[in-house]
DNA sequence: ATAGCTGCAAATGCTTTGCAAGGCC
DNA sequence: GGCCTTGCAAAGCATTTGCAGCTAT
């Protein structure tokens, strides 16, 4: 699916889009953040990386970042709502640039991640908390051993 | 709930348990194992414990026994399908006692982990892989932000 | 100007591994 | 006796942190 334009004419997103977002939730635009959020949500709400993936990706590209930062802007989106985190292996954080209310597919072997759109899925009879407690997420997660 | 009684004599699960279920298993009752399977299983199914956890318990009851094993036996138990594990935060690994099928309650800040029963919660319409592929697990985790 | 970011490298913390010594069958 | 286990310490890895230098506004 690679063009012969430059990548930064070739996002889906413009430009402003990212700034503007960036803005939003109160985070200073700079190059990396930048950098980042449009490799990020260039395709869609369709990604699922980790941070290893998401530096490599940037460094693919000749984005001058490190790994430390892409941890840290990983986490600093997530805060902002601009992310959300996958939890299905102990070894490996995910972060989805699904936001809204979903499950997942975990391919175990190959350590694919795919998402379940919330209306394929339902959960019925969710039962109470044993103390009344609010229930802040609720996390489904299908494994396939491949 | 503790008693005067030494603690071999404590517990309701009888040692030949213990002993037969890992022979049953292929695992060499060793000491070890022995010691923390009695741990593990002693008050019934309802354990959910990091290595950390384990060692410093086997620890407190007088029990030699070295971190690295702990973490063997509970992988090793793990695989034979006396344990399951639950991955609910990166940083941490939990085993559970309780192998039948069921989801967790997971308390954020405590870090605590509580069975769900898998008759107070049901999926409906359960999406079908991608590919076909077979489902290995379920995984159903409700967050609490406390 | 200045508060906030970034990069690097070092530190952290959980988990795994290598290998010699010990224990079960 | 022979093979499986254990223990320890060291290694491994993903992630976090401290701090000096940079940069948006």
């Amino acid at each position: 699916m690679a063009s012969i334009t430059n990548s930064s004419q070739n996002n889906s997103r413009p430009y402003t889009f990212t700034l503007n977002q960036l803005r939003k939730v109160g985070l200073r635009p700079t190059r990396q953040r930048l950098a980042l959020a449009k490799l990020l949500f260039k395709d869609g709400n369709n990604r699922h990386v980790t941070a290893e993936d998401l530096h490599s990706e940037a460094r693919r590209e000749g984005i001058g970042v490190s790994l430390a930062t892409v941890y840290n802007t990983l986490h600093q989106f997530t805060q902002k709502g601009l992310l959300r985190e996958v939890i299905v292996e102990s070894s490996r954080t995910y972060f989805c640039t699904n936001t809204s209310d979903h499950g997942h597919f975990f391919y175990e072997k190959s350590g694919r991640l795919l998402d379940i759109p919330a209306d394929s899925i339902e959960i019925s009879r969710i039962p109470p908390t044993p103390d009344g407690a609010e229930i802040k997420d609720i996390d489904i997660i299908i494994r396939i051993d491949s």
